[in-house]
DNA sequence: CATCCATCCGTAAACGTTTACACAAGCGAG
DNA sequence: CTCGCTTGTGTAAACGTTTACGGATGGATG
């Protein structure tokens, strides 16, 4: 057994010749007669085209790689989630990469694109290091990059600008009489790390408030570690009336770690987040979080790598999407019904 | 400028044939001084080797999809969790495709097996026809099914046993002294909503209580679909005093609609969910779950794949992997500190 | 009746690899 | 000195498609 039936096997049957198959399988002009030969013969066969073959001779496989870090990061699965449907409806598979945050993994999934085993890749780096940088400006092929490079770098890119973000839920703290505003942040060598530090301070000035470093703790992007640091900062600073927290698991692990220290949320100390996750709106009570869009910027993403590959040539596009505040309870206290 | 370089490229620069050049790329013994000669020269011109015209000559793809409903559900995405590592150590990618619940979808992944652009699949479907079984059959490429399947069917298939799972929680609600115990199911069209609602019946029978058919109510395998059912058997059936949900999220939803009926749980309404997803643990109150393995079963299924792709003959293997209950505060309240 | 054009189809090359086979050179053994 | 074996390399075929090109056929046109 030959494995499957091949074009050629398709020819022999219906005594033409390969060129003759594939033009009718691929619908170009020809004869009634053999048309309908042909298609019988493939029918009875059981025929399915081998992608493979198809590729090496197109130069395109219909795949197209996403990379992130962890796909149970629920901002990236939202991405992946919007990212998917898209794709399919343009006729392209989908490659998963996670890279759990490491830089070499990136360069890796970046170098392997010479491999030529996809189209195109949509990354969500986390560090942009300087060999990240070079790495995406050699790819062999079309990169889409969500979140900040450097300005230099001519790459189609997906933006957000979290520190316009994080502004707007510091005045709605402040806007709601709180003044000893908490920060629990992630890494702050990654890049929504660095750029929510430099945020908060920035807002604190805006608002006139004074930055205080014991009100600042730095853990993780996730709900364990992001509630050990907040246990941390109520332990050293524990008259806060409003916690900061640099992504929504964090405000969760907040939430718990409050709620155990007896603290009434938003009575004695107001919570917000960011990133928007479902989880915010389903927790209790509901977390108020500024939302970057998660959705809109897989979706945007990947029309843009869809775009370039439409066309090479078009010069490198940037699309940002505004930040907006979703007023929760976890700030304002549960709605009266 | 004529696309990347490949091994003619390389052999005309080095001064030796293709041959040469990819037995050496591929270690076969070679003369030292043509080694040298080809990896210079592949070195300086940036050689990655094409997979698509290797995956043509080998037949191989490194690559294997996955199938399931919506990456979004806690149970497929621990499982992509933990199959991704798997196949990337074996040096496989993963081809992500989400079937929508669709088993026409499903059928259509199946199909698509046929193109050859995978090495094998994982699937989960949530509802098996006899049709989609004749695709399992028919399928070009390996499968593993994580889930149940007619026993005729001769696929490597790793399960679980949600019937005595569930009996294992109304035990333990039983045991805890609750005798009107609610159940909250999904859809019943689908493979594990008929086990559950069957489980249950069973589980009654056996601790000797009654079945009630005004304790049952149907919804979604979703939150808020969930949460919908559980506010309905509530209207119906206030004197409940435990809740059994078919899986997590329709736990929340539980959690939820009883917090804002002024229900305490446990105290009013002890709750059990199943599945064990990562947010049953980081609830509030936590909520006792029947764990079925997720991740024990994503890594199976990989292993099992990995091993029918390196042993096409064998017999079909089944993994079963034994449900555990895990008992929180949902239903025993606080441990005490 | 010769010419031209349109239509249809087959031959062969190409995509970038791997690999069977053959050939040349070198060398030890008879 | 010849035979045969080993070692290293090149030629060519193959994987399954798509497609440029040219040949054959037949009808319309002069």
């Amino acid at each position: 057994m030959g494995e499957g039936p091949t074009i050629t096997t398709i020819a022999a049957r219906a005594g033409v010749s390969i060129a003759s198959v594939s033009r009718v399988l691929n619908g170009l002009p020809t004869r009634q007669e053999t048309v309908h030969k042909v298609l019988s013969a493939a029918e009875e066969l059981g025929y399915v085209p081998n992608s493979v073959a198809r590729s090496l001779k197109s130069r395109r496989t219909n795949q197209i790689a996403f990379a992130m870090a962890d796909i149970a990061n629920p901002v990236y699965l939202a991405m992946v989630r919007e990212i998917q449907p898209v794709l399919k409806a343009a006729g392209y598979r989908l490659v998963l990469h996670s890279t759990d945050a490491d830089v070499g993994d990136e360069i890796g999934v970046l170098r392997s694109l010479g491999e030529r085993y996809v189209d195109g890749l949509i990354m969500i780096p986390l560090r942009v290091t300087e060999e990240l940088v070079k790495a995406i400006a050699a790819a062999r092929a079309p990169v889409v990059v969500i979140g900040s490079v450097p300005d230099g770098l001519r790459v189609d890119n997906v933006r957000t600008d979290s520190r316009t973000g994080l502004r707007l839920a510091l005045d709605h703290l402040h806007g709601l009489g709180r003044s000893r505003i908490g920060f629990v942040n992630g890494p702050l060598d990654t890049v929504p790390g660095a750029a929510r530090g430099a945020a908060y301070a920035d807002g604190l000035a805006a608002l006139g408030l004074p930055y205080q470093p014991e009100l600042v703790e730095t853990g993780d992007f996730y709900r364990a570690e992001g509630a050990e640091a907040v246990r941390r900062l109520l332990d050293r600073a524990p008259d806060i009336d409003a916690l900061m927290c640099a992504n929504d698991l964090i405000a969760l692990g907040a939430l718990h770690v409050l709620r155990r220290a007896g603290r009434r949320v938003p009575e004695d100390v107001a919570v917000a987040g960011m990133d928007d996750i479902d989880l915010a709106a389903d927790a209790w009570p509901a977390v108020t979080s500024v939302s970057l869009g998660s959705a809109e910027r897989g979706r945007a993403a990947a029309q843009l790598l869809l775009d370039r590959l439409h066309d090479a040539g078009r010069p490198p596009q940037v699309v940002t999407v505004r930040p907006r505040l979703v007023v929760r309870a976890s700030t304002v206290g549960e709605e009266p019904r």
